[in-house]
DNA sequence: TTATCAATTGCAACATTGTTGCGTTTAATT
DNA sequence: AATTAAACGCAACAATGTTGCAATTGATAA
């Protein structure tokens, strides 16, 4: 099987996860690394992460991709089963571990993956809208 | 208030989304049509139909977007509530109406929308797979 | 430590998707 | 039929993501 590497650009990559509190999109992880290094070298490490249960990616209704990282202790073979909260206001996205959807599904479907997206105004836009 | 107008454009892409049984991209939809119009008309139309809730926007966690006909009675204000499910392997999506999530928020959230998307094999993929 | 070699990278080129401005056409109303 | 704002076509642009290939580099074994 195929090895991975620890390179310095993942590990820019890495920890700039580390520092955030929110999910991130590529171009905003672009910025923060300073041309560390190239455009398409961080698509490949958010590939690479993602493979490895690293990260998660979280896709949104306006169309906007982010990617956060997972902080259940690492499993072989997980869902990321946790719902994420999309901000009108201010589009940061956030993880809600706790949230998680219960539904019941018709007979014949194979699930593999949940994306559970809510939107509206987080706490912190909500407060300031008063 | 700006009114809104019944073009052949418009009347051609509603009987697009009358035929199909499942979830139509832009790309889709202006392939069926056969250059009865622009490109960019049909992002037009889809923009309007969205907003006279016709139509409802679903975006998928592999980056695309697809868009359905909303089949509940036209109810002014209303949450796009059901899950959608997405086939990995013929990557149609289609609207699972009766399959709608429940769970609990955390306080001090305004949850103005939801995007519930299930992803795995659909029932006529998982029965060939056999 | 040094040689090896596949994993990773940079770069250029490309594809797809969606947006905007503007002059022209057209649906609906008078 | 005249009016007029909505809708349109076209061109140009921006954002996002992908691919091929030669050069570089991390990890491993000699
Ligand atoms: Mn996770
Ligand atoms: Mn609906
Ligand atoms: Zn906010
Ligand atoms: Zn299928």
């Amino acid at each position: 099987m195929k090895t991975t590497r620890n390179t310095a650009a993942k590990t820019a990559v890495l920890e700039v996860f580390e520092k955030s509190k929110t999910a991130l999109s590529h171009t905003e992880i672009h910025k923060q690394l300073n041309d560390l290094c190239d455009r398409v070298t961080i698509y490949r490490i958010l590939d690479r992460l993602i493979n490895e249960d690293v990260i998660h990616k979280i896709s949104n209704l306006d169309g906007t991709v982010k990617y956060a990282k997972c902080n259940h202790s690492h499993q072989r073979v997980h869902i990321h089963n946790h719902a994420h909260f999309s901000c009108e206001n201010c589009h940061e996205i956030t993880c809600l571990e706790t949230v998680k959807p219960s539904y019941i599904m018709p007979h014949n479907y194979k699930v593999n993956e949940i994306n559970f997206t809510l939107s509206g105004l987080c706490p912190n836009c909500l407060n300031s809208n008063i």
